[in-house]
DNA sequence: AATTTATATGAATTAAATTCATAATTAAAG
DNA sequence: CTTTAATTATGAATTTAATTCATATAAATT
């Protein structure tokens, strides 16, 4: 068993694609495809079904890729040590989280932790679609408010995060919004079209009040939402944390402080084997022991 | 890290020697040497001590040779995964033990085995030094009456190895053998030169009593101890199991029955790990469920 | 002191993986 | 229902990297 043929094999069953591999691997699709040919040929057993384009893991392949799995995390652990004993050696870890919170709340936090942790180099990847990330180790791990399940991955919670709906005081006092049915009247800005982004708030409303909102305006960023807000062309929903400057400055109002909206939990997912990772344990330690009041910006 | 590298330096770690690294790998000196130099280089950090032509492991080393203990175990237990979806495929696994024991008795109760699983090829590795062959795993287990401890080594007991004083009746009746001090003016046929072979004997004997033996021939081999005795050179000392035929024949005689000889104990050596693969399970499952006396030879 | 045995090293060689160029296949788009 | 774009497959050419060769160096053994 070739063992970079197998090191081919384990990056493709992450991806499912030759091509993705080749990207991953910095080499062409070619060298992929003549590589986990080579290993099947070797094995004498198919480890890709190749029905179509649409590429899969045979019953094999899956077992030999849970294999790998193991395979490559002792390597992993193995470099580690090796380069603890290594006083210039820089330890590399990569966040991954979602854009908000990563590029505000999350930076802040960790100043101390960067200063006090020399031999460590950080680097973030920030994103609203994280899964990939965690599942192709391109990332040690997450911090994310969407779910993810499944039998080698932990997750360990952080907080819960507020939501407020937000708007300028002039565009309240033009628009005289004092309840929630004034909502209908007035550009909803939304992360996306159909103002999905809003179900926290929606959920939390007793259907018969809920309002129906008829004019929505998307903006792709939750930044945009927030200045939107402040120049006054809409009503935003956003994370707490994300305007608690604002909202002290007058630049926006908490329209509806007294309802209670459905929070999101924010979570570090990491793959279960990760956790044994020194690198690891010291930062989620770090980040556990912060009070969960002083992520949600207070 | 190269995963090539790391595995010469497995290899390496397991001999300590350049040379014989490279006889198992079926490369050159020169390569090995190459090889390890280049993993230093890229680890930065020493893993071999070369002082004078004295190789050891540093302590980066061990450590690392420890995690490779893992990784290439975890790869062994991936490869028997795989090749057992295999129908065609022969696992193969190769059992260390002594000469005798294996030639004789070990490969007669082996047989129903073998029968019953053909899916499996046995091989055997005969010798009387079968350390080396355990830790540099050339074999999967040893079956040997001497001691073996380490941390990650696993013994299973099996069965007391009985010994017995043995000359034929012609040499008996001849030399006027009655007593044990009648062994000190005959030809003692022994293992070594020195006589350490009859260890066992000598121990279970009050001091007081304990012959001194005048008269040490060597022969080297249990078989030649044996045949010896048979024609009448003069009396030997060997497992009980070696002569169960000889003696029912009346080639040989066994001189002290009365005697309540040291015995050894013999027992199966793995490295804990591979307990953990199924073919070693099985053959260990099935020579544990052999009654003791069977091994002895009743 | 001489001989044997073991490791080190730079250059030459060899082997094997990768790329290149292109075909074949299929999904997506118009 | 074409056309286009994207993905995998494949054999030959190329490149890369490991291995050998030839030899030096050093230590242990006779």
């Amino acid at each position: 068993m070739d063992l970079y043929q197998l090191k081919t094999f384990y990056t493709f069953g992450k991806v499912l694609s030759f091509t993705e591999t080749a990207r991953i691997l910095y080499v062409s699709q070619s060298a992929i495809s003549h590589s986990i040919k080579k290993l099947e040929q070797s094995l004498e057993i198919k480890l890709v079904e190749r029905k179509s384009k649409k590429l899969a893991l045979t019953a094999a392949g899956k077992e030999l890729f849970e294999s790998c799995e193991t395979i490559f995390f002792e390597i992993e652990k193995a470099k580690e040590n090796i380069f603890k004993r290594n006083r210039n050696h820089l330890q590399e870890l990569i966040i991954g989280s979602t854009v908000e919170f990563g590029t505000t709340i999350l930076i802040k936090h960790l100043k101390t932790f960067i200063d006090n942790n020399k031999n460590l180099k950080l680097d973030f990847i920030f994103s609203n679609d994280l899964s990939r990330y965690l599942l192709t180790d391109k990332v040690d791990f997450i911090i994310d408010c969407k779910k993810h399940f499944s039998h080698d991955i932990e997750n360990i919670n952080l907080f819960h995060e507020n939501y407020v709906v937000i708007a300028s005081p002039e565009f309240i006092k033009d628009n005289k919004i004092t309840q929630l049915s004034d909502l209908e009247r007035v550009p909803i800005l939304s992360l996306d079209k159909e103002g999905l982004w809003w179900k926290n708030f929606l959920v939390s409303i007793n259907i018969s009040k809920r309002p129906r909102f008829k004019n929505i305006n998307q903006i792709s960023h939750i930044r945009g939402l927030i200045n939107g807000a402040i120049e006054g062309i809409g009503v935003s929903f956003v994370p707490q944390y994300t305007v608690v400057n604002e909202i002290e400055n007058n630049a926006l109002v908490n329209l509806f402080p007294e309802l209670r909206l459905k929070t999101d939990q924010f979570c570090i997912y990491i793959k279960k084997k990760k956790l044994s990772l020194d690198k690891n344990k010291m930062i989620i330690d770090y980040l556990t022991t912060i009070k969960p009041a002083e992520f949600s910006g207070f």
